[in-house]
DNA sequence: GGTCCCGATGACAACGTAGTCATAGGGGGG
DNA sequence: CCCCCCTATGACTACGTTGTCATCGGGACC
């Protein structure tokens, strides 16, 4: 600014009114300094004028497991929309299954002086974070609840999305229905192998044996599998798009009689399989610009007390849930 | 730091040694001015240090298309990974088809001082960026080249992964094979079709009538295989992850003699599709990680000439390619 | 003509940090 | 005992910007 005011021949601080629209410059002025601002190819640096103003810097952080995968993509893109209609840039880090990388990457946002943080790496636990998060800087968590409920939360509705599942299976006639999870260090992994459980429950179906979580290894879901055609299972949940995408292959390799199958979270080719995978559809996008709704009420309003936001999911039928072999299926209940 | 000078006694100067981890301050001083930091919970402005260092902001910002599609996904997390492994932060944002949101977006960036640009959108004209883009910001285009070739760039070898394509059909004998590629207002569904039209050229392939561009309309795919039907068309090769998803629902709702497919571009779910497709996959994360490194070559040497980066691609032969009905295939060509 | 007021502009300080240089205190060598 | 040098520390200033206040000139009004 000093350079244009030399160059229009006017002080350092008219060229910061022409430069914010500030009134009260004469027109005349106003265009001396924009030909010199255009001449010399000036630029305000906005990281002083943040620091001068005492302003925040319209930037928010965003933690993630990983980028690539196909929820955390619709969830940035979801997070990124909502924050440019603020007009809020987005700062993005993946945590890679590394606690302590998601903690620097807090340190570093923290340390760029971002108005708040959203973190969705499900891997990592709380204490990392409450280890890391300056208390003075806003987050809300992602896909996963804090423990100590001290911040804001958006979480899909994984028992609802669960019970869709089960409850699909059960009204085609299905009576035994396993639960394939991922890696159970995973929280969604457990909430929904839990949410599996109070649906069969409240269905009155048995469920020893019929659940199985941990990392995906084709020897796993093998033997899991086998045990359940021995125990009479004709339909399977599987507990997130990892996990269907491991089922499809291993029922892809394999002949002989082929379960019901629910999927948790959407596939992109989901109708293109053979047969299309019939799947309960998670809002990532939702869940994203909720949470970016969320961090937004709380710098407005920081006294409110946490909460929590569930978006709910949707059960897309197509054809690989089908009545089991030799069952019509009933009649809907009415009771619901 | 002056509050923490204040609580260690001590001055802002020793607080900002401290902090630095500079030589020359006595351990029970580095003592005192770290208990003051934790209790005031102190942590440092990165925009002041960075505006007084007059040093780089440790940023670069990357321009999408879209941020949720899966090449844009896998090429963002090749980006973040080698970023990081440099301990820069990465800024991103979607153009979403808006040559003015682009301008918008690289303008922000350059205010927030980024050390460089990664810009990709695929739908946005030079003519945006070259308005703004300042002129002393660093940039790398990347999956399109720059018309003046003022600046580096990092391109899928589309000519190349096209010609694999080809070939492959060809040495399976398919002697009539046609080309389904996207709006050719991408400039990569353009430069794939010149692509398809040399390897054509080529083998002596016959391309009259073969090559469909535009909006990937149902009424269009239609047109266009029903065209190829009456021409002889034994196998079709489409120009991008849309185009193939395109021809698959197409081929989907249809009955009838099946071409053999070939996508360029990888989907997540290829081995699961019936027939699993076959596919000229591209390096996403390679090609975000290049163009991170022909960055930072160019923030160390400025006076490095316009590079231009071609990443190569590779087949992925599935059972979406047979031969056509009735041949067998000829024996492999050895001149290649 | 004097006073008041308003529009336009500039001088100065401050945001939080780090570079430069000065200074105080202490120990060793002459 | 004096001087020198080294270690530890602090005062001051600048980075690029904006808020505050002062100043200057001119026109309107009495």
């Amino acid at each position: 600014m000093v350079d244009v005011a030399r160059a229009a021949g006017t002080s350092q601080k008219t060229v910061s009114r022409v430069v914010n629209a500030e009134p009260g410059v004469r027109p005349e002025t106003i265009e001396r300094v924009q030909r010199a601002i255009a001449e010399l190819g000036f630029r305000r640096h906005d990281g002083a004028s943040h620091l001068r103003r005492g302003t925040s810097t319209a930037s928010i952080g965003l933690v993630l497991e990983d980028l690539a995968g196909p929820f955390y993509a619709a969830l940035t893109a979801g997070v990124e929309r909502r924050a440019r209609e603020h007009g809020y840039l987005l700062l993005t880090g993946s945590a890679d299954g590394d606690a302590e990388r998601a903690g620097r990457l807090v340190q570093a946002f923290a340390a760029r002086r971002v108005d708040g943080l959203l973190i969705a790496p499900n891997l990592v636990g709380d204490e990392v974070l409450t280890a890391n998060l300056p208390p003075d800087v806003p987050a809300v968590l992602l896909d996963r609840p804090s423990a100590d409920h001290g911040t804001d939360e958006v979480l899909s509705d994984n028992t609802g999305g669960i019970a869709q599942a089960v409850h699909h299976l059960a009204e085609r006639g299905h009576r035994s229905i396993a639960y394939l999870g991922d890696d159970e260090r995973f929280w969604t992994s457990r909430q929904r192998r839990d949410g599996f459980l109070a649906a069969c429950a409240e269905r009155g179906l048995r469920t020893e044996g019929r659940v199985s979580l941990g990392v995906l290894t084709p020897e796993r879901i093998a033997a899991a599998v086998s045990g359940w055609a021995a125990a009479g299972v004709t339909a399977v949940v599987t507990g997130n798009n990892r996990a269907s995408v491991a089922l499809l292959h291993h029922l892809h390799e394999r002949t002989g009689p082929r379960p019901a199958h629910v999927g948790f979270d959407e596939l992109d080719l989901a109708d293109l399989l053979d047969p299309p995978l019939t799947t309960v559809a998670q809002d990532a996008a939702g869940i994203g610009s909720a949470a970016v709704d969320l961090l937004f009420e709380r710098l407005a309003t920081p006294t409110l007390p946490p909460r929590s936001v569930v978006v709910p999911t949707r059960l897309v039928v197509r054809r690989s849930s089908p009545p089991p072999d030799g069952a019509s299926a009933p009649p809907v209940r009415n009771d619901r």
